[in-house]
DNA sequence: GCCGTTTTCGGCCCGACTGTTTTCAGTCG
C-alpha cells in the first residue's frame, strides 16, 4: 500500500503539536502544505525517493525530504516520536473539536488536566470550564455542542450525497431576481468528499440572505449569525456556511470562497510580488487602494497576469506556474460527452427497458449508449446467460435500425472469474460492440492474485474496459490493494480503456489513480453504471473526476463519435 | 520549513465572527 496517506497524517499531527508549542508559524504551514501535497500526489513517494524526485514535491525541501526518507527506510519519524512525547496524551484529540484550537487545548490540559474528550464533557457538564481565564459560559456550552458534532462521527461526505443537498440550499437563498448564488468550497471544486458545504450569495440586503438562512425549515443549529457571513448545521449534520457579498466583488469572493486554501495563497503571494493586493472583495493595487477588478474571477487572474484556472485544479499542485505560462490542459466538459459506457437494464438489475434508456440518452443530446448487463456468474444481480445475451443483441440491432443519429451498442459488463478467464466464451464476446469486464466476487484474494486476474482479463483480445477497478465503496468497501503501477501499464499495452465510474459511492477510478493512468499512457471511459433512467445524470460525478485529474478530450473515449470509438479500442 | 525573472536570507494571505474583553485573542476558512 501506499505510504503516502500515514506520511500525510503525521506531517499533519507534527504541525499540530508545534501548533501547541507555539511554533513559528510559517513552519507550521510547511508542514501542512507538505502534508496536503504527499496526501495529493500521484505517485507512491518511495517510487518518487527512487528517482530522487522529493524535493519536486511542491512545499517538500530537504529537510521534509529526509523525514520522508527516513520513514520509508525504517517505518516512523524520529522527529516525530520525539514531539509527541512532549505533550500530553489526548491533546491533540481535544483540537478536533470544533471551537478548539491550539491555544484552548493548551488551556484546557494545563489548568483541567483534561485528559480526554470524555473527560472534557464530564467537566464542561460540570461547569468547571467557565471560571479558566478567557472562558465563560458561553465558552463552555460551545465545547458540549462541538463534542456532539465530534461524537456524531460525521467525517466527509461524498460529493454526490452534498451537492444536491448544496443546490437545494442555494436555491432557497434565490430571495430576488437579481441576487446571484453559488455553491462554493470544495463542493466547486469537486472534490469527492467534502467536509461543509460553501455558499455564495450577492445580494442588495445582506441581512435578508442571512435571516433566510437561519429560518430555514431543515436547519439544525446555528453556530454563526453575522451580518455577511452565517453558519448552521442542517438536518443531515453537514455544516453550511453562507457569506453574503455586493455584485461588483462576487467574483473575488468565488475565488476566494471557492479554495483551496493554498491556492488563495499561492494567488495572494503572487499579487503581492506584483504590488498587488487580493482579498475577497477584488483585486487592489496596493500602494493606491485604487481597485482593478473582481466582478468575476476572469478579472482577479487576469489582472495577475494568469489565464483562467478551472476550480477543478485550484489545489496548489502547479497549476498557478502553468497558468502564468499558458500551460493549463484544455479539460474535458460536460458538451464533449457524446455516450456513457456502462448502463444496465431490467433484463439483469437495471430498472429500463432498452428503448427507454435510448429515449433518455437521446433526450441528453447523446450519440450512443453501450448496454452492459451483467453476465451469468453474478446471478444475484440476474446476470445474462448466454441465450439472453445474444436475445438481446438482436433487439438492439432492430431498435438501431428504427433510431437516426443513435446508437446502442450491444456490450456487456462481464464477470471476470476468480483465475481471471471471462464469465463468457469468446465467441460470444465476439458478436458485442464493445465489452467491459470487472470483478464482482473473490476481492478478498490476496492483492497480488487480483492483479494478475485483471491482467490477464485485459489481454483477452475482446475486452475494452475495466470497470471500477479498485471495488472501493465509500464508507462500506475500502479499495482492494491491487498493483496499479502494473496493472496502468497492461491496459497501455493491451489497448485497454479503465473506466471511471461515475456512481457518486464508486468514483473509482479516483481521481489520484487517474492521473497516475493518465501518465502511465492509458486512456478511460467514463460510465454512470446507471441502473435507473435518472442515474445517467450522474455522469457529472464521473466528469469530475476526469476534470480533477487534468484529463483532455483525447484521454476519455466519451468524447468520440461511437465510429470513432470502434476505432479506438481495436486490439493489436 | 520552503522558496527565489526583485531574494540563498528574509520574507511567508487576508478577513469575519465569537466571546470575553474594554481593545483583542482565538478560531475558522
Amino acid at each position: 500500500m501506499s505510504n503516502n496517506p500515514e506520511i500525510a497524517r503525521i506531517f499533519n499531527q507534527i504541525a499540530d503539536i508545534l501548533e501547541i508549542k507555539s511554533e513559528n508559524i510559517f513552519r507550521i504551514r510547511a508542514y501542512r502544505r507538505a502534508s496536503q501535497s504527499i496526501e495529493a500526489l500521484a505517485d507512491d513517494v518511495a517510487e518518487v525517493a527512487q528517482r530522487n524526485g522529493l524535493t519536486k514535491i511542491p512545499g517538500i525541501g530537504s529537510d521534509l525530504a529526509g523525514k520522508i526518507t527516513e520513514y520509508i527506510k525504517t517505518g516512523k519519524i524520529e522527529f516525530f516520536n520525539k514531539l509527541k512525547r512532549q505533550i500530553p496524551r489526548g491533546l491533540l484529540d481535544l483540537m478536533t473539536i470544533p471551537g478548539i484550537g491550539p491555544k484552548t487545548a493548551r488551556t484546557l490540559v494545563d489548568n483541567l488536566k483534561v485528559k480526554s474528550i470524555k473527560d472534557l464533557e464530564d467537566k464542561a457538564r460540570a461547569h468547571k470550564l467557565s471560571n479558566l481565564p478567557g472562558m465563560g459560559e458561553k465558552t463552555e456550552e460551545n465545547i458540549l455542542k462541538g463534542i456532539q458534532i465530534v461524537k456524531k462521527g460525521k467525517e466527509r461526505v461524498p460529493l454526490g450525497i452534498a451537492m444536491p443537498l448544496a443546490e437545494k440550499i442555494a436555491y432557497r437563498l434565490k430571495i430576488s431576481g437579481d441576487n446571484n448564488v453559488a455553491v462554493c468550497g470544495s463542493l466547486r471544486r469537486q472534490k469527492e468528499t467534502v467536509r461543509d458545504i460553501d455558499i455564495l450569495v450577492t445580494s442588495s440586503d445582506p441581512k435578508k440572505v442571512m435571516d433566510t438562512l437561519v429560518k430555514l425549515p431543515f436547519i439544525k443549529q446555528i453556530l454563526a449569525h453575522g451580518p455577511t457571513k452565517s453558519s448552521a448545521i442542517i438536518q443531515e449534520d453537514i455544516q453550511v456556511d453562507v457569506r453574503v457579498v455586493e455584485p461588483k466583488s462576487f467574483g473575488a469572493a468565488l475565488l476566494y470562497f471557492t479554495g483551496s486554501k493554498e491556492h488563495n495563497i499561492r494567488i495572494r503571494e503572487l499579487a503581492a510580488k506584483k504590488g498587488l493586493k487580493v482579498n475577497e472583495y477584488g483585486g487592489f493595487d496596493a500602494k493606491t487602494q485604487k481597485r482593478l477588478g473582481g466582478k468575476t474571477e476572469e478579472e482577479i487572474y487576469k489582472i495577475l497576469g494568469l489565464a483562467y484556472i478551472p476550480p477543478e485544479l485550484r489545489e496548489d499542485m502547479g497549476e498557478v506556474g502553468k497558468a502564468s505560462k499558458d500551460g493549463l490542459p484544455r479539460l474535458i466538459e460536460m458538451k464533449d460527452i457524446k455516450g456513457d459506457f456502462h448502463v444496465h437494464t431490467n433484463a439483469s438489475d437495471g430498472l429500463n427497458s432498452l428503448e427507454e434508456l435510448a429515449d433518455a440518452a437521446r433526450k441528453k443530446g447523446y450519440e450512443y449508449i453501450a448496454i452492459t448487463d451483467h453476465s451469468k456468474t453474478l446471478a444475484i444481480a440476474g446476470g445474462l446467460k448466454e441465450r439472453e445475451l445474444l436475445n438481446q443483441i438482436k433487439a438492439i440491432r432492430n431498435i438501431n435500425k428504427r433510431l437516426k443519429r443513435f446508437r446502442l451498442l450491444a456490450s456487456a459488463e462481464v464477470d471476470i472469474l476468480e483465475d481471471g478467464s471471462l464469465d463468457f466464451k469468446d465467441e460470444i464476446l465476439a458478436q458485442l460492440d464493445i465489452v467491459i469486464a470487472a470483478v464482482h466476487s473473490g476481492f478478498k484474494q490476496p492483492g497480488g492474485k487480483l492483479t494478475s486476474r485483471i491482467i490477464k482479463a485485459m489481454q483477452n483480445k475482446y475486452v475494452n474496459i475495466i470497470s471500477h477497478m479498485t471495488g472501493r465503496l465509500m464508507g462500506s468497501r475500502d479499495a482492494y490493494p491491487l498493483g496499479l503501477e502494473e496493472i496502468f501499464k497492461a491496459a497501455k499495452d493491451t489497448n485497454t480503456a479503465l473506466e471511471i465510474n461515475a456512481f457518486p459511492l464508486r468514483l473509482d477510478l479516483d481521481d489520484i489513480n487517474t492521473r497516475r493512468a493518465k501518465e502511465a499512457g492509458a486512456m478511460f471511459a467514463i460510465g454512470t453504471d446507471t441502473h435507473n433512467i435518472d442515474q445517467l445524470e450522474n455522469m457529472r460525478y464521473g466528469l469530475s473526476v476526469a476534470r480533477r485529474s487534468w484529463l483532455e478530450k483525447p484521454d476519455v473515449l466519451n468524447t468520440f463519435t461511437a465510429a470513432e470509438v470502434m476505432k479506438k479500442i481495436k486490439k493489436g
